[in-house]
DNA sequence: CGTTACTACGTTTTT
DNA sequence: CGTAGTAACG
């Protein structure tokens, strides 16, 4: 079991790889939700119940809207934190009649009322979303004592990777699953959770070895993946957080010395860069230097030897990745985006993947609605209110009213063909089966017919502006389908699984992607960009301060090693976000990851022994005479001038801006008197 | 009912 | 900057 869809392909092909892919298929992995899914499915077939749908996330809010806005004329409750408090209510297995005094209620003490409501209007769908996946799974395998038994013999062992990162109501689930004597593995690292903001507990991993006492933990310090210069950076990094469990790692790939000699190299007045070997630092002007440099050093990186997929551009979030994917384009690299514009997100698409549920399930009201309303069929709200008054009255569902409201020709044109192709919905794949006809329909025939039935691919069709990419895109979709075998499979992939790139089309690209989605993942050479105050750590956690900050540091540490070989790690004073030009300080987490410039002194000048004491004295005098900080103070250094003291550590290591804006850590006795 | 033009706004991260 | 929401008009 794992937590995203990216660890789960990276995990599938790493148990092919060893054992083979028709061993390795036999093996159920996925996803919580993808898997429970699964389970569900077939739980439901089993026991003869009818269909239930898969609400994503825009339906989700769409459910809260319609539920808080009558009563949000002054529009002071948050539609999306409602939400928000929805989805971490169910991953935290609360009780709705009796919620903890802490819980954070956005819609100021209706919690109760909108969640209640909310959950009846998704039964009226038959409807699961994401939270109800797990707890109806966990409802079934209680309340249904033999599934319960049969499922907890059906596995010999069960794994679960990325376990920091579990929610409350995965952990009860995995509990469920399992029964001694326990054949649990569990692979986790608290540095590495980074999904607190969406219910994860660390409580889950912490309170392991209490409940199951038979537990053996295995330390895991021996590192395969990176350099010691880069297990090095990402030590002095996560070495800050207050709260964690105490571990060593050591490279053991690399038996090679660490590499001491701090490189330094000015491309002009501003820009500026330092590196040990395999990991460099680097301060630009702006976003534009800092995507230029990225792109140099990508094309070098090939021709070395490097291969594209083996490089990745991790940024805190997908905002900030514009320019880069600019200039990725100006140096035509084959490059991907993970987790930006997913191309099921695009109206079009949308648009088309609502005339597919709604085919699909003609009980689906949301999809009724936004198919019914594009293309434009002169019906509106009002119309939508007359239909739900009918079908309350008559008791039918929404598409059944449309024949009764009367006297609107395109609606019922529009309620004749959903029916129509609701007819031969579930014939979609089966081979010859459908009627009279031998021919099998397959999926993207009859994606295609709908999308010209529709009346969506004439206004596409005639459509003015980029018309073409827009055809392209429906193009891709329908080509897409064509790996799927029937409807339900395809939706259940389209809202579980969405934006996963086809395993071809990661082949031969540079990765661009959030830290987020990097994670479980590893690259030869890393690029970990904007590493300044307000994008990481985010201006939000800043301001927040504790935890949020801990967990902000922990990106970084599962960015930094990210990589196996090579690192390199850079902010600008300048960037472009939202339109305006903003100036941020480099990041804490930047500053933290600086190799000690110490090691510079050691290799090039030779300090006479007799003026280092006599310095350690000043300093000595000066922690005893003045006040212990140097922090704030203007010093001057002997080669590099004059700066301000940003921080100073235990160990004698100022971090210190210089007059020219570059960043360096240097030895508090080297600070000229 | 649908379109347009304007304002406010907030800005992670994912199943 | 893009988008979501709204007010006003055709």
């Amino acid at each position: 079991m794992t937590f995203t869809n990216k660890a789960s392909l990276e995990m599938k092909d790493r148990l092919f790889n060893m054992v083979g892919e028709e061993k390795g298929k036999t093996v159920q992995l996925g996803t919580f939700h993808g898997l429970c899914w699964r389970w569900i499915i077939g739980y439901r077939i089993k026991k003869n119940l009818s269909k239930c749908i898969l609400i994503d996330d825009n339906e989700q809010l769409k459910l809260v809207k319609e539920i808080v806005r009558p009563d949000n004329k002054d529009k002071l409750i948050d539609y999306k934190e409602v939400l928000e408090s929805i989805q971490r209510f169910k991953d935290n297995l609360y009780d709705i009649q009796n919620l903890p005094t802490d819980f954070k209620d956005p819609s100021f003490g209706n919690f109760k009322t909108i969640y209640l409501s909310y959950q009846s209007k998704l039964k009226e769908l038959n409807g699961l979303d994401f939270g109800d996946i797990l707890l109806y799974m966990l409802k079934i395998l209680e309340e249904d004592k033999e599934y319960g038994s049969y499922m907890r013999n059906r596995f010999h062992s069960i794994l679960v990777d990325e376990f920091q990162d579990t929610n409350r109501s995965q952990y009860k689930l995995i509990r469920c699953l399992t029964k001694p004597p326990y054949n649990l593995f569990c692979v986790g690292d608290d540095d590495q959770l980074i999904y607190q903001w969406r219910g994860a507990n660390i409580d889950n991993i912490r309170g392991l070895p209490k409940e199951f006492k038979e537990l053996t933990t295995i330390k895991l310090e021996e590192n395969y993946r990176s350099t010691p210069n880069i297990l090095g950076t990402a030590n002095r990094v996560i070495c800050n957080n207050k709260n964690r469990f105490e571990k060593k790692l050591y490279a053991s790939g690399y038996k090679g010395k660490i590499c001491s000699k701090v490189m330094e190299n000015r491309s002009s007045d501003l820009n500026y860069e330092s590196s040990i070997g395999d990991v460099i630092h680097r301060q630009l002007d702006n976003d534009y230097d800092e995507a230029h440099h990225i792109v140099q050093d990508i094309v070098n990186a090939i021709k070395n030897g490097y291969s594209y997929s083996q490089i990745a551009i991790l940024i805190r979030s997908s905002t900030i990745g514009s320019k880069i994917e600019e200039k990725l384009h100006l140096f035509s690299i084959p490059f991907r985006v993970v987790g930006g514009k997913k191309f099921f997100e695009y109206k079009d698409i949308q648009d088309l993947i609502s005339y597919i549920k709604i085919s699909h399930s003609p009980t689906h009201n949301l999809a009724l609605s936004r198919s019914l309303q594009t293309p434009k069929r002169g019906c509106g709200t009002a119309y939508l209110e007359k239909l739900k008054q009918i079908s309350y009255e008559d008791g039918t569902t929404l598409l059944e009213s449309i024949p009764k409201a009367g006297k609107r020709p395109k609606a019922v044109e529009y309620y004749e063909m959903i029916k129509s192709f609701n007819e031969i919905s579930s014939s979609v794949g089966l081979c010859g089966s459908a009627g009279e006809s031998s021919e099998t329909l397959t999926l993207p025939i009859f994606i295609r017919n709908l999308y010209e039935a529709s009346g969506l691919k004439n206004i596409i069709d005639n459509s003015t502006e980029n018309r073409e990419s827009r055809q392209g895109r429906i193009e891709s979709f329908i080509d897409l389908s064509n790996r799927f075998n029937n409807l339900d499979t395809f939706l259940d992939y389209l809202t579980l699984v969405s934006g996963i790139d086809s395993a071809d089309d990661v082949d031969g690209r540079v990765s661009l992607m959030t830290i987020h989605s990097s994670k479980g993942l590893e690259f030869d050479i890393v690029f970990l960009a904007g590493l300044e105050e307000g994008i990481l750590p985010t201006f939000n956690s800043i301001n927040d301060g504790g935890d949020k900050l801990e967990e902000e540091r922990r990106i970084t540490y599962v960015g930094i090693t990210r990589a196996k070989k090579k690192l390199v790690l850079s902010c600008c004073r300048e960037r472009f976000v939202h339109g305006k030009v903003v100036r941020n300080a480099p990041s804490r987490f930047y500053i933290e990851s600086l190799p000690p410039i110490v090691s510079l002194t050691d290799t090039n000048i030779k300090k006479p022994k007799k003026q280092k004491k006599h310095r350690n004295f000043n300093k000595l005098e000066k922690s005893l005479t003045t006040e212990n900080s140097l922090q704030g103070k203007i010093i001057k250094h002997k080669s590099f001038g004059t700066g301000v003291v940003i921080k100073e550590d235990e160990s004698d290591l100022l971090t210190v801006a210089f007059k020219n804006g570059v960043v360096k850590k240097i030895e508090k006795n080297e600070i000229q008197n």
